[in-house]
Order: C-alpha cells, then sequence, then structure tokens
DNA sequence: ATAATCCCGACTGTTTCTGTTGTGTATCGA
DNA sequence: TCGATACACAACAGAAACAGTCGGGATTAT
C-alpha cells in the first residue's frame, strides 16, 4: 500500500495554499513551481479539489486558487476523499449482490475496523494543524 | 484506496486454515473451492504466505497447508505484510536521499500518523478472533 | 488587445493487478 | 515400482490504474 502522487500532491498544494490563505487567491504555476510538482498534473488534481469544494477559482489574469472553507474546517480525510473518492476499502457491500457470505464474512468486518481506524486518523487532522512551519514530533 | 483480491483472498484463506487448524494438513483445491477463488492465484499467495513464515506446507499426496504458529499468534498485520509488503505509505524516507525538505515536510506526518493508525488496528486483530463462525458486531 | 490564468478532453508510457498455463518435483498408497 | 495427489516455480497476458503530457478553449485584469 503506497500513497499516490495525486494524493501527497493535493495535500502538500493544500497546505500551501493554507499559508497564503487572506492573500490574492494563488495561481497553479506558483504553487507547481515551489513544491515542485509537475504543472498539468496539479492542475487535475486543484480540479478535483474544486469538484469536491475544497478549494475555489477565479480565472483570468490575477487569478488563481484559494481555500473555499477555512483551513480549520478542512481535514485531511476531506482531502483525501475528494482526491481518492471514498475511501471505504471494501468493494463487497451489499449492494449489487457482492459477495454472498454476507453476514458471515469475517475478513469483511476486518476492513471494516481498518476503515474506521483510517478514517477516524485522517478526520482528527486539520490543515490548520498542518501549515504551521516547523512541524515538532 | 482498495483492499487488493490478493489481500482478501489470502486473509480469507488464513482463516479457512485456521478453522481446520488440527486437522490434516489442508490442500490448495479444497480452499479454492469452498471460497470460491482462483486456485493457481491462489497458490502464489499462499507462497507469499510460506516465505512470510505464516504458514508450512507438505508436498505430495494428502499433503498441504496448515498454519506454522497458533492462530492466537498470528495478527492481520502479519498477514498483510506477508502479502503485500511493509505496509509503509510513505515512499520518500530519508534514504536514497527522498524528497529534500526532509524534516520540515508537514504531508509526511501525516502519513507516518495514518501509518500508525493502521498499523495498530491490524495488529490488533489476531486470527483466533476472525475463526470463530459467527462475528456479532 | 494582450497576457495571464483557469478549464477540459484526449493521449501515452509504465507499472501493478489479476489471473492463466505449463512444467517440474516430492510423497503417499497400492 | 507406478500412478495419483499435491506443492513449487517461472513465464506469459489482458486489464486497469498511475503519472504525466499536450493542445486548444474560455475568462478576466490591465
Amino acid at each position: 500500500m503506497r500513497i499516490s502522487s495525486r494524493c501527497e500532491y493535493g495535500l502538500r498544494a493544500m497546505i500551501y495554499l493554507a499559508r497564503t490563505a487572506g492573500d490574492d487567491p494563488t495561481p497553479l504555476t506558483e504553487i507547481a513551481r515551489r513544491e515542485g510538482m509537475p504543472t498539468a498534473f496539479l492542475e487535475r488534481i486543484l480540479a478535483r479539489l474544486r469538484e469536491g469544494g475544497l478549494v475555489a477559482s477565479t480565472r483570468g489574469a490575477s487569478g488563481g486558487y484559494r481555500l473555499s472553507r477555512p483551513a480549520g474546517a478542512i481535514s485531511v480525510a476531506d482531502i483525501v476523499t475528494a482526491i481518492e473518492g471514498p475511501l471505504s476499502l471494501v468493494g463487497c457491500l451489499p449492494d449489487e449482490g457482492g459477495c454472498a457470505r454476507a453476514g458471515s464474512c469475517a475478513s469483511q468486518a476486518v476492513w471494516r475496523h481498518l476503515d474506521d481506524a483510517i478514517s477516524r486518523a485522517l478526520s482528527d487532522i486539520s490543515l490548520d494543524e498542518l501549515s504551521v512551519e516547523a512541524i515538532t514530533t
């Protein structure tokens, strides 16, 4: 299990936006350049974040992106979900017929447990906690 | 983020083996048939579990697989690790040069936090808890 | 008008996933 | 010894996801 670049780039971009919140909107190229990410790729990631309602964009000269909510109201779970889709691990849910064994499936219980742990871990962290420069872990 | 079939199959196979522990070794074909998994694919998964020291195999007629430790001493984390490799999410660790920004990288801290949560969640569950028929969640 | 900027769809190379096939080897029972 | 039952292993293949690019279009400040 690896974190996708999409996700990593997306989170870093969001942190960047949190740090420049209050300023004029930040152009894509600035984020890409400063963070060393491929511009066109980052653009498509920001598109997902926009569709997810996490960033707002203004077009035209001196346009760019900004957070659409205060950083304190955005969790890492929000970001990952916007980029990767729902973070549920199990595909075999009751809908669509699924895995027949249904209720008695012990492995399902494991993945649900893991789902919860991941969900809790990511909901736990909000963007403003990450936007302070030095993390002292 | 989805659970791979490999992982799902592997876990189910281990649960099956936990339930037949004490009997003669269980042949691959039996597990595959009863659990509805592709035989050859499952074999390669069991190979990883064997390399990980979780199952032992005996060849020849009336051979098969069995757990190499009591089910209580095998965690889901052990299983997933044997199948998928180390469950660390971040590739950009200090070795190999990595991501330059190094210590000040806030996103890294997030993935480490997530790593811990996943690791804890999976170490938490041992195979014998899963081998009882009905899970009452 | 022009430059800056976002928007969006199509395309491509690489890797991983999910298997399959085929061959070889070990072991048990008759 | 012979044959059936198993595991062991390597090579192959189609499909999907990942990571990233390209090119054109739309919008807006100056």
